[in-house]
DNA sequence: TATTGTTATACTCTATAACTATA
DNA sequence: TATAGTTATAGAGTATAACAATA
């Protein structure tokens, strides 16, 4: 087979498995705690940082969305009492937000029911080796896009 | 490394590396054909459908949405001129989606720049050999899920 | 002047349930 | 009775542009 037919397929296999996941996720984490994909990503993000805090811009970068977007959600969140946001000491203008206990008791809650979908819908079908495989060659992809997608801020620039 | 935690972070690079690819692509089919990422979804899968034909209900199941919203779609794609809905000879309840020739056209409008955003953002990466291994493990993932992902006949039984 | 975050607004999309028609 | 598709409706989420405040 021709590698570019290999490459199309990987694409559209990348694409599908990833809505399918999500899919799944989807009605999992509302089942189990009320989120939607979105805001579990979120609170995992910000879980996973120091002090568990993120400024706002840097925290829409990676989930790629509008910063108005990123400010609705994060109202949500802070309503239901899972994150905090906080100005700034060094620079008066940015905003951090912090996951507070609540959040990360929340996020306890979800995460069995999360990593079990995970398991049985990723890894029952690969070995060792493959799951090495797949790993490897997913970063290499995801940093790569990294550098190729534009920031938040770059682009509310280009709209002007 | 544990493997737990390997599987983990393969795991999120999946994830995020198929929303900022997304991402990409919903820019560039926007620029080059006025198209979403379902709608060129929607396309794509007709236009490699024996005879560029599906059972709406079949094509739901493969983009992974309710019947009501592949309707929506549908009506949208129908008054572009990208694609016809007709009655099926067979059973009287269901209706045929026909990608038109004027679809055909869009497609292969939108094709180029969409294989240039793959090459350059997941491929530029990755040997010959990793892309093997990534396309393997990828499709077995997908089937995986596939079989885990409830069809929209049975969403739409569950809810009753 | 540029950047950060918020807000107002308008719009797209989605899902649910009710409905029609056919099997 | 079950299935296929549509429709009405209501709600969630999104992006754009305009805004205020700080750098």
């Amino acid at each position: 087979m021709a590698l570019d037919e290999r490459r199309t397929e990987a694409y559209f296999a990348l694409m599908e498995a990833g809505g399918l996941l999500q899919m799944l996720m989807e009605d999992q984490l509302q089942r189990d705690g009320g989120l939607s994909y979105l805001q579990f990503f979120l609170l995992a993000r910000l879980a996973q940082a120091p002090d568990g805090r993120m400024r706002m811009t840097d925290l829409a970068d990676t989930v790629i969305h509008s910063r108005s977007g990123l400010t609705y959600q994060a109202a949500k969140l802070e309503t239901a009492g899972l994150l905090r946001r906080e100005s700034s000491p060094h620079d008066e203008r940015s905003v951090t937000a912090a996951i507070t206990d609540q959040g990360r008791e929340l996020l306890n809650q979800v995460l069995p029911g999360h990593v079990a979908i995970v398991e049985q819908g990723m890894f029952e079908a690969l070995d060792d080796q493959q799951t090495e495989a797949l790993a490897d060659a997913l970063e290499a992809v995801r940093d790569r896009l990294r550098v190729l997608a534009p920031s938040s801020a770059q682009r509310r620039r280009n709209r002007s």
